[in-house]
RNA sequence: CGGGGUGUAGCGCAGCCAGGUUAGCGCGCGUGCUUUGGGAGCACGAGGCCGGCGGUUCGAAUCCGCCCACCCCGACCA
């Protein structure tokens, strides 16, 4: 592949939109362009890239006995209306009308799609376990799409659906999953930390996701230092601290509180800290009041209050409701005497003692408030968010908050699309039952834009070998020298015939130009032919550690190759 | 959707506030000569509906209105 023949437009500025350095070096190395927001074009190097991420992918879902489908883009509204979703998906689904009027979506996912072919078998349990997966451009209309191929509107992911006649033979196959997806990162040259996620829209009872740690990444997750243990930040599980309240009890007394509703007026007013302020959140659950009590200093997860409560119908009070609830005085609610209201404790509330609460009277809170004495936490969960210094559940190792970048989820849905879309199987006893699924997705064309954020330098990227677009970048620095050209050509060739496809540069431009393109593109090694050839030298670079190595153009075959076999 | 910002040559930008010749600069691009191990020099040259529409004005890149696109922060989503 020659550079005087191929299109990598590089640029020695950074674009205007470009504010990370994954978005940027993209560009500027001449692998993408933007098209629309959040919508990009691949050019020749980024598309070998991908197709390297991709063909990674295909091999371990392949290894994991999974087989390969080609689905469509475009799906008909009929099954996703059927599902729910057509609905439940929002304007974030694309939804277009063909000249017929019939309504489509472009697809986000393809559950619907794949079980109802599946289930258009009619499969009978010698047919399970089913997984079947496609490698597809997907489009999820973005409220706000950033940072390039990070968060792109239209994306590659490579999504897999599998099929079961149990939940024991579910959780095989999302074993198989993890790993294959663990093995998929670790190619890929990306650290994963697999944390327990909110099952979201793809709705389910487990689900996983596999988390590339990066600044810039979109979500906050939590991860112990000991253990193996993560989450995300909604989600976590920690165990209860020991600084809330005092160690020793107190006298409970009323006192005045003028217009002290927030935790840190109340606190400063009674010269104490929100260590010793018991926080109470209102909420509206399926039209009844529920007062969730937490420390004065940590906030209320509403997801993890969806898992206490079952459901995720529910809001904060609002101010236009309070007098329908006439039972919780909004701003001095206490657990102490309060009734005709459900009530939620976080765990840390079990056994403190000398609290500041809400007298459940307007302008007055309590001192010294005991749980157990004073009122009990019958109804307790861990309801509220991690702070720092948090303690893990599994090991008591230090909790640590970073941000990830999301590449792969995995899911154990159960029934939740077999059973509404009617999709079973026959079982021994000749009887239909619903399937059990599972869904897994990974996004290639992310994992791309993940690999360069966290592979690269001032210079440009620094590709891992495995995801490299190509593995060598030959540069001819005169190649009207008949000398160098021919040099370049033999060592071409005999690198083509051992199946290696190279990148040369016999662009007649200077050679700094060809060196900081080369560094820019960032191929793993380089080979330099110039005047050192009149001493019948050539050099070969490593990207990846800057090394460099004299070598001669004999035999320079063998070098190279044991050269990039080394590279990372 | 709320807030902020930007649209001028392929890329990065100046000019706009204070309207007035042929709209500039750097990079890139083309041709020629010289150069050639970390973004070379000289000469000549091509390239613009100044985002779009409408208005004000003798005159608009510049002022006003509407629209569109893109970027950032937030809400949202995974």
């Amino acid at each position: 592949m020659r550079l005087s023949r191929v299109t990598v437009p590089t640029l020695k500025e950074k674009p205007a939109e470009a504010e990370i350095p994954s978005h940027e070096l993209l560009l500027r190395a001449g692998m993408m362009r933007s098209v629309a927001a959040g919508i990009y074009a691949l050019l020749p190097l980024g598309t070998l890239a991908l197709e390297k991420i991709e063909d990674i992918v295909r091999e371990e879902m392949n290894a994991a006995g999974a087989m390969e489908v080609v689905l469509p883009g475009l799906h008909p509204s009929d099954p996703w209306i059927q599902s729910g979703r057509w609905q439940a998906y929002g304007p974030e689904m694309m939804r277009l009308v063909d000249r017929q009027g019939r309504e489509f979506c472009f697809a986000p996912t393809a559950e619907e799609v794949i079980t109802l072919m599946v289930s258009r078998t009619a499969p009978s349990y010698r047919d399970l376990p089913l997984n079947l997966y496609q490698i597809q451009t997907k489009f999820r209309d973005e409220i706000r799409p950033r940072f390039g191929l990070l968060r792109a509107r239209e994306f590659r992911m490579k999504d897999a659906y599998s099929f079961h006649t149990s939940e024991e033979e579910l959780d095989d196959t999302y074993r198989s999953m993890y790993e294959a997806y663990s093995a998929v990162a670790r190619r890929c040259s990306l650290d994963v930390r697999v944390i327990d996620a909110a099952t979201g829209l793809i709705g389910g009872d487990v689900s996983q996701e596999f988390m590339v740690i990066s600044e810039v990444g979109e979500d906050e997750i939590i991860y112990c230092t000991e253990c193996e243990y993560g989450a995300s930040a909604e989600m976590e599980v920690h165990r209860p601290g020991v600084g809330f309240g005092s160690p020793e009890s107190g006298k409970l007394e009323e006192v005045k509180t003028p217009g002290m509703v927030s935790v840190e007026d109340v606190a400063v007013y009674l010269d104490t800290d929100n260590a010793h302020v018991l926080k109470c959140v209102l909420y509206v659950v399926g039209g009844e009041a529920l007062a969730v009590f937490v420390p004065g200093y940590r906030e209320v997860s509403e997801a993890k209050l969806e898992c206490v409560l079952g459901t995720g119908d529910f809001h904060p009070l609002r101010e236009d409701e309070r007098e329908l609830y006439p039972a919780v005085t909004a701003g001095f609610t206490g657990p102490v005497g309060l009734e005709g209201v459900r009530i939620l404790f976080d765990q840390e509330v079990k056994g403190s003692r000398g609290l500041v609460c809400g007298a459940n009277r307007v302008d007055h809170h309590l001192k010294g408030v005991e749980e157990g004495r004073d009122f009990k936490a019958d109804s307790v969960a861990d309801i509220a968010y991690t702070v720092e210094g948090d303690l893990c559940a599994r090991c008591g190792g230090v909790l640590r908050k970073a941000r990830g970048i999301e590449i792969g989820h995995i899911f154990k849905l159960g029934l939740k699309y077999s059973e509404p879309l009617g999709a079973s199987f026959t079982d021994q006893d000749g009887n239909g039952k619903p399937m059990v699924m599972g869904t897994y997705g990974i996004g290639t064309s992310r994992i791309l834009a993940t690999v360069v954020e966290l592979h690269h330098d001032d210079a440009g990227i620094k590709w891992p070998k495995a995801v490299a677009p190509l593995p060598l970048e030959l540069l001819v620095l005169s190649p009207e020298s008949a000398e160098q050209a021919k040099v370049a050509a033999d060592l071409e060739q005999g690198l083509k015939a051992s199946g290696m496809e190279i990148l040369v540069d016999d662009r007649d431009v200077s050679p700094g130009i060809k060196f900081n393109d080369a560094d820019l593109i960032g191929l793993p090694a380089q080979v330099i032919i110039g005047n050192k050839l009149a001493e019948g030298k050539i050099d070969l670079k490593l990207r990846y550690s800057g090394e460099r190595i004299e070598t001669f153009p004999e035999g320079a075959n063998q070098a190279i190759e044991r050269a990039i076999d080394v590279a990372t």
